[in-house]
DNA sequence: GGCTGTTATGTTTACGTAAACATTCGGTGG
DNA sequence: CCACCGAATGTTTACGTAAACATAACAGCC
């Protein structure tokens, strides 16, 4: 009590107001009449404290409103029990579903998730990021993002921390979770061709994304095995808008008659497009996106589309992480979450 | 103190694989032949200290990849430059929109920011979430909730913590930073009204949503203002497939010629509906959205709608907690972010 | 009755940082 | 020429917790 007081009056000056902190361990025992580190065996549910000490000691806890301090428990554990995700951007829905399904794996197992938000994408920036982390009160990380920018950042990554990616090539250096892109952009080609359609368009995301490169190559894998020819794709930004523009381009093309989108939200742009230009759908053109977004049942027509499961990248993710984290050592490999076709009204055989 | 010297002088130069754990103050001091308290002055960039003496201790810094333990610090400081944020879901757009300007205004305050999802919104969840916030290394709450079911935690909020409120109306107990949800819906309903509709039916959100509320009291009172008779609004719960149940029944009123739909996804929902129903949008039925999501400017028809300036909901929100971390004492009242109707393709004047 | 083991509790110490206080040393003004 | 200044640096201490170690009381056993 006294030194409490003594350091408060004295540090009492400028910039120190009145200290409304929480009670310490050493204020609980005072007041339990226990030793502090009693108070700790009570508060980590240790055994062997007596019955009555125990029930003494947290009715002195609830009385000074007593939690404990994580910065103090942090530094003497060596670990925070916190989780750090680094991420561009919360606009595209892969994201944030992954994220929520981390969140929520995280808290299960008793971890907290901290944001790191890198605004622009720019080498500099990521290193920033994180050497930030470094800095942060975090025992692993996991990074959703293309991983050309991952390597620029490499170097300032603090070598303990554990590190799952998602969406990414780099399973020979880092443990990656990644969606089967390949499995379900073959569904969903296969899909198209066994409709009896002679080839499928592609409306691919930007060049930059892993994700939307890994669907275009295995967009062109696909036909390739069964003989088809790949036209020319069309890249979009991931936006609708942006599906929007390149589907005005598509409706142009001759003998269009299945469209194969990279995401849901292009194809809700490419829906429009081709409404505008009347080729109607899935009369005229067939229309497939990736990802199954919640609004997707809902387009006009409700969409064909590969379902994802973030909830279960997140849940990998989560795993991955705490694994390393109690054996203490990185791993390596790819971890693939398998995707699934979701037939809806838009596909249908090519029009007679 | 001893193993440790054996350690240090161990590794030398190169790099030890045993414990690569954070090199501390203590290791870059003796590397550089300093005190700690030399390296502690460098490392915040406090004033007096030699130009020669820096670089010889940033050079140790970088030959030990030297990063100052986040946990030490903010034991030291009382303080985590963190804030955490509270949240049910991230499946609707405003929350994560919210959620992402928070991110990025608290990164540009050098804060971080800590996600607590709380799965299933039952009053002892909120509690639980509240009381692991309470060990948590925060200094400041953002809750993004209803209002009601924050009551239920109240009690188990700890006292120190700071708090701000995104949507509520309990402006009389926190800081609450919230939409202008009546401007907003005063606009759209004044607009279908000064377009020509003689009413506006109302596709609500779920009764428990105290946004949704907000928005179906203001829709009565513009009609109420207008002179106008407002039907039974049709309820759903933000999701566009509740949209389309909703608008099946909604396309079977007779005399409907203007919707005005919570959300966006609810209004896509119904677009689906109406289409399927034979009524074209806008030269039949009028509708009219609330959020401006990226995907509303894509759909058919691009939709009339409510701007929501999320980034600016969540700039302020940190502003407000962060005031609060400063000032050491709590704030209340209100804050409203103003909001713009978008006027697309989804609205026109009721048919000859 | 002394020895051992067990249970309940107290004491010491260290985690890494940084504020507060102490020391050193080359000047400078009285 | 020396006391004093201030810049540069070192030493002590405290933040709150919890591991490691220490103590105390008591039961069981030969």
């Amino acid at each position: 009590m006294k030194a409490r007081d003594d350091s408060a009056s004295a540090r009492g000056g400028a910039a120190g107001r009145r200290r409304t902190q929480n009670a310490s361990m050493a204020d609980v025992a005072r007041v339990a009449g226990v030793s502090s580190q009693t108070v700790s065996r009570v508060a980590n549910a240790f055994p062997g404290v007596n019955e009555e000490t125990r029930q003494r000691v947290q009715a002195a806890m609830g009385e000074l409103g007593y939690h404990p301090n994580s910065a103090a428990r942090a530094l003497k554990r060596g670990a925070f029990h916190t989780i750090g995700v680094i991420t561009f951007t919360l606009s595209t829905t892969g994201n944030v579903r992954t994220l929520e399904a981390i969140a929520a794996s995280a808290a299960e197992e008793g971890y907290a998730v901290t944001l790191l938000p890198v605004a622009v994408p720019t080498q500099d920036e990521v290193r920033g990021a994180f050497s930030r982390l470094g800095e942060l009160a975090v025992d692993a990380v996991i990074v959703i993002m293309e991983v050309h920018l991952l390597d620029a950042a490499r170097l300032a990554l603090p070598p303990h921390v554990k590190v799952v990616v998602v969406d990414s090539d780099a399973g020979d250096r880092y443990a990656v979770v990644d969606t089967d892109q390949a499995g379900g952009t073959r569904a969903a080609v296969r899909h198209l061709l066994d409709l009896g359609h002679r080839t499928v368009w592609h409306l691919a995301g930007p060049e930059d994304s892993f994700a939307a490169e890994r669907r275009t190559v295995a967009w062109r894998a696909a036909l390739a095995e069964a003989g088809r020819e790949a036209p020319e794709p069309v890249r979009g930004d991931w936006s609708a808008e942006s599906g929007y523009r390149a589907g005005l381009r598509l409706a142009e093309q001759p003998g269009l008659t299945a469209v194969f989108a990279a995401n849901d939200q292009m194809a809700l742009g490419l829906l429009r497009a081709l409404h505008e230009r009347g080729r109607r759908v899935p009369e005229d053109v067939s229309v497939i996106g990736f990802d199954d977004i919640p609004e997707s049942g809902s387009f006009l027509p409700p969409l064909t589309t590969v379902h994802q499961d973030f909830a279960e990248v997140g849940r990998r993710c989560v795993a991955g992480v705490l694994r390393q984290v109690e054996q203490d050592e990185a791993e390596r490999g790819t971890t693939l979450v398998p995707t699934r076709l979701v037939v809806r009204s838009s596909t249908a055989a090519p029009g007679v």
